[in-house]
DNA sequence: GACTAGGTAGGACAATCGTCCTAGGGCCGT
DNA sequence: ACGGCCCTAGGACGATTGTCCTACCTAGTC
């Protein structure tokens, strides 16, 4: 792996552990193991990295969306995975939050132009949700299941990051599972 | 009102619309109109401003628990205040996210020693959502509810302060609000 | 063996950070 | 009029920030 994929995996890393703008270009270039002087080589400006780093995001999202589609044929099942992301990192999400979110919230706040930039990644997921719950048969309120479902993810993670709750986590995707499943129920065969 | 009370009152705007790290000392005494040095005065670190903030924010929250407790005779009319405050906040929620869950997020990402003082604000509503719920006669799952309802808030907020979306923002005060009265009828009226 | 180009190292730069010190201003009781 | 005390102003401090420059090293080509 090349220096500058080293230098974005690292950055990728610490941004979602300390924040971007608490994440110097020293310590990035002490814990890649190069000098400063080769940093500045590889990125003119922090906020260079920050945007190699959400396009790396970007791709990598897509990616496991993709490898998702393709290995649960059935839509449902390929929500649930995602609504179960909130256990299987559930580590990491206690210690620092949704990526995407804590990452989209800091960028607001410093009034940052790459803002947007960083949405995109909530969008690819929105989409993506989005589509599953078309051919789940709901195409009118697609959008919207899908933005229940963002918004269950990052208020889980929210929380958790709080109180370190596991059996809250727990009840929550069950709770969500569930409603999946009548929610569809409705949708899918209108009885009226 | 005094130099300390607005040193806190400038702190907490400037905590929440910029982040702890990036309000610098030099930044909140210039919103004041007073000196650093001035500054050094009323506190002598940075940590000591953040836990007059925390426990200006302590305060606050619970005396506006406690006038909601004495507007509204229904404990549900009170949980739906607190769901609603999504849409009462909503041009900062938008620009700036949650307070309470940015703050103590970005205090995770920072292992500061205050970050628990700060889950403090949550614990602060978590127990008057939880009393609502134990009033509604759901004492057992009191807890899980307010939990929940939290992580509404959580939800809505992160998704909100990304989007931009209004409509979204009030489809899902509508569905929680749906969603407590059929839980409340549950609840109180065990039909089995 | 000389030359070129891509990559690396290390330090200089001004600005800003949190922290701390000292001098002085304004009001108090006497 | 005077001494004492709360409050304020302004600057000094070492460290660190993002940014930039220059010298060097190594590999490959003629």
């Amino acid at each position: 792996m090349g220096t500058r994929e080293r230098i974005i995996d690292t950055a990728n890393r610490l941004f979602y552990e300390q924040g971007y703008e608490q994440t110097s270009f020293a310590s990035i270039a002490q814990a890649v193991g190069i000098s400063r002087g080769n940093f500045y080589y590889h990125f003119k400006t922090k906020d260079e990295i920050l945007d190699a780093v959400i396009e790396a995001r970007l791709s990598s999202t897509r990616e496991m969306l993709t490898t998702w589609s393709d290995e649960s044929p059935d839509p449902l099942e390929r929500v649930r995975r995602f609504v179960e992301i909130v256990i299987t990192n559930q580590r990491d999400i206690e210690n620092y939050g949704c990526p995407v979110g804590t990452l989209t919230n800091e960028l607001a706040k410093l009034d940052h132009p790459s803002r947007e930039h960083a949405v995109g990644v909530f969008d690819v997921f929105r989409t993506w949700l989005g589509g599953q719950f078309e051919l789940l048969g709901a195409p009118d309120e697609a959008d919207a299941l899908a933005m229940h479902v963002l918004s269950f993810s990052q208020g889980v993670a929210a929380v958790s990051n709080a109180f370190h709750d596991r059996d809250f986590v727990e009840r929550e995707v069950a709770r969500m599972n569930t409603w999946l499943t009548e929610q569809l129920r409705q949708s899918s065969s209108p009885t009226r």
